[in-house]
DNA sequence: TATTGTTATACTCTATAACTATA
DNA sequence: TATAGTTATAGAGTATAACAATA
């Protein structure tokens, strides 16, 4: 808790991954807006094309509390992009799963996500391999979450 | 708009990035709510602690309209944490600047932001400098805006 | 009793459009 | 006429609290 006192280097660093960090949104938002979603939509579709899940589940991915998932899904489930499952095994749970529409869309969606090419281009296989092990570093063993 | 088919080592930083990203908006929003602000209002207090601007100006560096601007001024003002002063070249044009309060308010609140400490720790001083110059060339010449 | 998902409510951020006061 | 800031409005995300169905 004592004042930090932080080194330029360090500074400068925050900063460019502050400069990352919002590039990096604004492109992510930019993205969904093509596809008439917002953020928050775009990545539940997302997640769930990687895997339904139950709505409790969802939350705890986006770190919200479970009632914004009921309008988020809400909102997706009327355009067709989402729909609830029953738990065969659970009564209580939802699945939210893509629809067919859903998952052509997610797939779009990642596919106009140029923050991969774009910047990354700009360093050699070297370089990136580089910039890969410097960040799993600084990120340390719980670097999967994404 | 030829479908991309990354490499894997590019996807791979794509992912980490996309974690970088996650867990600097997390403790930043978490580090305003500390404080209780939100984190569009800690950025607001943020900038104007540089600085004090024009409302319009304000918009354009938070990438939102005009109209959002006044919002969230009305209620860092209420709070006693920024006012609004004329300009005396253009009486149209408001001066937006941080009270005292808000000044200490914004140094308390990067004070305990520990993003730059906690995880850039785990890197040398060469490893940091390493990442600096990746950053600065995959951003390229407009990293300074962060 | 505890848990899952939902509803109701309130607040903030957001964009759009129309308004005012200056320039 | 153009610009700066505001107001009005509507939609989306968020948290909190209370609720129904199920465990």
């Amino acid at each position: 808790m004592a004042s930090p006192r932080i080194d330029p280097l360090t500074l400068e660093v925050v900063e460019l991954i502050g400069t990352v960090v919002s590039r990096y949104y604004a492109e992510y938002d930019q993205a969904a807006a093509q596809h008439s979603l917002t953020g928050a939509q775009a990545r539940v579709l997302g997640l769930l094309t990687l895997e339904p899940m139950p709505m409790r589940q969802l939350a705890q991915k986006l770190k919200c509390e479970p009632s914004n998932v009921t309008g988020i899904i809400d909102r997706l489930e009327l355009r067709g992009l989402v729909e609830r499952r029953p738990d065969p095994h659970d009564r209580r749970v939802k699945l939210a799963a893509p629809t067919e529409e859903g998952t052509a869309t997610a797939l779009r969606l990642r596919e106009s996500l140029d923050f991969a090419r774009e910047p990354l281009a700009r360093l050699s296989a070297d370089d990136r391999a580089t910039l890969r092990d410097l960040l799993h570093r600084m990120l340390g063993e719980d670097a999967a979450e994404a």
